[in-house]
This record gives C-alpha cells, structure tokens and sequence, in this order.
DNA sequence: ATGAAAGCGCTAACAT
DNA sequence: ATGTTAGCGCTTTCAT
C-alpha cells in the first residue's frame, strides 16, 4: 500500500480511501490512485484491515458440516454460500464425520481465523463449550440438530413428525411389521426419528421389536448389511423405514441382492438425486436442504448484522412423497 | 494475548513462545501462561499473527468449484479437505457456475484473504490474469481441466481417450448411430470429450451426425431437452454418450419417458452413487474424484512446502465400467 | 529463560 | 481534499 502511495504521490490514507471506496477523495487523485494499484497489481490486505477496523468484522463465515461430499450437506453448503456471497463473506467449509472432538478442532480452526460467524451441523455431545464463544460476539447457528448444553438459534427439521408420518403411511398400507435403520440415537436427529418410528408403531397398535430395529449405522455398507440382517429375521419385516440417505441405498441394495424390492416396502428419510429413477421408484420423507441452508443463513446473517432478537428455534416441515415403494401392500 | 501476559506475570514475547509451542520456556512458566489461556478463554489470532511472521503463511487454501454441490466437485473436495486439514489448512470453498467473472471474483477475494494456495476447476476463457498471482508466490493447481494462456500445474483426466473408448464399446456392441450429449465447448473438458467421440467415430467409419449431437447443455433438464429431441430425429440413434453426470441422468429420464431404456444404449461419463442400481444398470466411464483432488492437493502442497520443480501435468486414466446400460446390442 | 521494543499492513482520528 | 500519526495483535530481533 506504501509502493501505491508512493507510486501515485499521495498519502497512506488516501489510498486507503480509495480501496474502501470511501468519499472525500477527488476524482483526479482517485484515479491516479487506481492506476498505480492496477500497476503494481497490488491487493487489498483484508486480514491487516480488519486488525485495526472499528468494526471488526472479516468477511467470511465458517461451515462445520458433517460431510461435504454428503449430497444432503453439500446442497446445505451451496444455499448458504450463494447467501454468503451475495453480502461479500466468503466461507470456509469443513467435515467432522459425526465426530466431536473433530467439531471442536474446526471451529477453534475457524475462530483463529476470526470469522464473524458459524454454522454447524453439530456431533458433539455438549456444546456448553460454546458458551464463551457466543459471549464473545460470534453469531453461531446450528443447523440439522439442536445443540446439547446450550441455547443458540437452530434450523430443524420435524424429524419425530416425519418418521411418524411414514410408519402411519406403511400402515395405512397394511404393513404392522415394520423394520429401522438408523444412527447412532446419541446424533438427535436419529434420536427424533426413531421416537417418531415408535410412536408411529403405537399409533397402529404394535410394540416395537428390537430384532427388526438397527441403530448405530454410519454408512452404506453398515445400512446394507443390517437390512440383510432384519430380512433374515425368523419373523422378517414387510416394510423397512430408513433414516438417512445412505441407508436407503443399502437398504434397497439389501433388498436387490435377495431380489425383493418389489415385494417389501420402503420408506426413507430424505430425498435424493435418482430416487425417483428407481424401480420401484423410493418414497421418501422429504425435507428441503436448500431451504433449511438459506433459513440458517438467514437466522445468521441477522446477527451479524447487529440484530439481537430472542434466540429463534425454526422447525421446517418434512413432506412425504409418494413413489411407489411406499405404497407397496403387504402381502397375505 | 497482553491479558494473558499480564495475568501469566510473563512478557508478551514468553506468551508467543507458548502459543507457537517454542522452545525456550521453562515447564513451569509455561504451564502459569497456559492457565492464564484457559482462564481467560484466549484464542491465537491467526490474522494477526501471519502479519508479522517471516515466513507469513495463513494456513489457508483456496478451492473454486464449478458447484459445490455437484457429487462430482464435492467429492473432490473432500479428499482436497483431508489432504489440507491433516496439514492444519483451512479451505475456502466457492462455486463459480462456469462463470467466468464469478471465477475472478472468487479468487480475488481468495487473494485479499492472503489464502497460501488456490486449487481452481477453471470456467473463464483466459487465466493470464492469473500470472501476476503465480509469480507472487501463491501456488496455483487447475483440476479438470488445464487453464489457458497459462502454464501451471494440472491434474486432469483422459477426457479424450474415455469418450473415445466409450463409443469404441459402443461400437463393439453393433452400434453406429451414437447420439452425444454434452457442454458448452468452450469448456476444455466438453471439447475433450466431443473430440474423443469423433475420433471414436472415424474408428468405426462413421461421419458424426449434427442431428444428433448436443452441446452447450448446463442441466439435468437441458440434457432430458436434448435427448428427447435426438430420440424425435427421423433416423434416431440406437446409443447415446452423454458427456458429464448430470446430463446421463438427464438422458435416463429421456428414455424413461418414453420406455426406451431397455432398447438404446447409455454410456455416461462420470460415475455416480446409485448408477449401479438403475434398470438398466448405467455403464459409465469412471474418473475418480477423490484421486484427482488428493493429487491436486498434493502438487498444491509441494509447491507450498517450498519445492519449485518444473509444471506438472498430471493425467490420470479413465476407466470403462460395464454395468448393462452401454451392452444393450442394436436391433436388426 | 525471559523481556523490551520495533514493525507487519492497515484504519481512524486528528490535522491541515 | 489530503497527509500525519497512533495503534490493532502479533512475531521477531536484541538485550539481559
């Protein structure tokens, strides 16, 4: 900034001016300003500028997802990128894997870095940690799952709705003998789901069996292989309801590899690319991560913005949409 | 850190020492100004301190995607993210929507926030405002496709030998009329995969047809467009390539549509989850993100450790993988 | 082993 | 409209 200066023969603060765009710099002396900039190719120093700015704010925000390569994360990151960049901020993405010390790690990365605010898609147990963070005037969002040991604003999903809602449409179709795949139940959101999966169970009358419920699952390979498990039950399940992208495709590998997709039903939590190209095609519980990305970014934002409204709590609806493998009747 | 200091009882330079985990501090003072950290809840300003550092890192990389929410982009991000993180790096993830102008912008902004280096799916036209960058010092890889009027570091795939296997398949399996799907060709990659295609052609003694070839697609429903049209033509063909992932899902919901799968052949560039689970099972030819984003990443990093060997340009090999979809013979 | 002081690139207050 | 100067939070000599 010094070489721009001295280049275009003024002081420090005009050009300082000029790079922020501010006004009280004459058009002459500002363009003389610009050209010695687009000489010396030099760039703005935005970490040496927000060190001293009244304002101390960076411009870039922080993204604790579970997976960026998870379909349902990534299409989360893009809605609250295209908001972020419409403002300006950039932001720094990152992948725990259900992990919480790796949570942990990334947003102290994040905080070195000074981002004005994160959003998170959280692992950990207790989030109590945080507490000094939000004291401290970072605006934090979480997003998915509620945080443990906290309070801060949060973008869910009716996940106990949803899962309740597709047991009652399994039901409506005969089925009384249905089976679960989930995560671990420490992950809230598959928590919620399989309560919603129990209640929908008592809803028809029927008591859970554990022999049919599998939790604790976090891949493909895990969903597929316990879906073959419950279908080697003695008393095998007519219907399976799955709680997460990934285990839906286990479980409709399961189900191709013994040739009966067209016979057991399937449910899943969450929508994705070609799930409507199967065959059958999948009915799933539907929740939008566009939208949930752009309400969370929204609910940040605000804050950033200097807003201090009440910590708020969005609940999205989940919608159930039928494919055709949800409505497949139980046989008699 | 002067908080720090002062409750430590110690001198600012004996915090930094701590903080940095340099040598040359007694156990027992170190253990007081890490209590005084914990006490106070400080967190190291990574901005600051970069400032004033010899070597003056930030420890943060820069990726520009075409779409972070592309399968595809993302799953190359995350093995970009393991590479950078086991490092202690931070990465700024952008999409740029093969728009040029975003693509500048993006690592503009890149550059204010002083990123150590940029990992860039090119979109523009003209990199050569890039060579100021380089000559920086910022370390500089293009994925997917090579930059132009520039030389630097690549990482891109057989674009041309794949699409040309693929329609030499195809012509194994009688085929002679082969549709093309495919982007805009001002896309490298686009070009690449058009040009393999004819050449694929001239293997077989075919002139490729106008009538049914595509290009400048962006979309699922833009390829579904195009498909349906190729498949209007007065002499259709019996096989589509259809040259980028979306674009096979788009040909897919074609043939569906008018129950034709089982009849025309697909061969997609790109695979994808659940490409294997489709009746018929799509036959793709598969580049393996991962793959290409760890060995983006580690050109990226041996440049950022300080190694100046000459430009590399690495290719990887594409891979034919039959699944149904591209065997389906032509009929007599 | 530790501290004092200079200075990284910049902004903000105060001059002019 | 423009320049001068202090100081943001830190690292790095250079002392001690």
């Amino acid at each position: 900034m010094l070489d721009v200066a001295a280049l275009a023969g003024v002081g420090l603060a005009t050009v300082s001016r000029v790079v922020n765009g501010k006004t009280g710099v004459s058009p002459a002396t500002a363009a003389r300003v610009q050209a010695a900039i687009d000489r010396l190719d030099y760039r703005h120093n935005v970490n040496a500028a927000t060190l001293r700015r009244a304002n101390p704010k960076t411009a870039t925000i922080g993204l604790v997802l579970e997976d960026v390569a998870n379909p349902f994360m990534s299409a989360l990151h893009r809605a609250v990128e295209d908001y972020a960049r419409a403002r300006g901020v950039l932001v720094f993405a990152g992948s725990c894997d259900e992990d919480a010390d790796r949570e942990r790690e990334l947003i102290s990365e994040f905080r070195s870095r000074r981002v004005d605010g994160i959003i998170v898609v959280p692992a950990g147990p207790d989030h109590s940690y945080l507490l000094a963070e939000v004291r401290h005037g970072t605006a934090l969002v979480f997003v998915d799952r509620p945080p443990r040991f906290l309070d801060a604003d949060t973008v869910t999903a009716d996940d106990l709705g949803g899962a309740r809602a597709a047991v009652e449409h399994l039901g409506r179709h005969g089925h009384r003998r249905i089976g679960f795949l989930g995560a671990d139940v420490s992950i809230t959101t598959a928590d919620a789901r399989l309560r919603g999966y129990t209640e929908g169970l008592a809803a028809l009358g029927v008591e859970p069996d554990p022999a049919i419920v599998r939790t604790g699952l976090a891949s493909i390979e895990d969903a597929e292989e316990a879906a073959a498990a419950i279908l080697r039950d003695h008393d095998p399940p007519t219907a399976l309801l799955s709680a997460q992208n990934y285990f839906t495709v286990g479980a409709v590998k399961a189900l191709r590899a013994v040739g009966r997709q067209r016979e057991i039903a399937v449910v899943g939590y969450d929508d994705f690319l070609l799930a409507d190209m199967l065959e059958p095609a999948l009915t799933v519980i539907a929740h939008d991560p566009v939208e949930i990305g752009r309400a969370a970014a929204e609910l940040l934002f605000r804050r950033l913005d200097g807003a201090s409204p009440p910590r708020e709590h969005v609940v999205l609806p989940t919608r159930l949409v039928e494919r055709g493998s949800g409505e497949i009747r139980v046989r008699r």
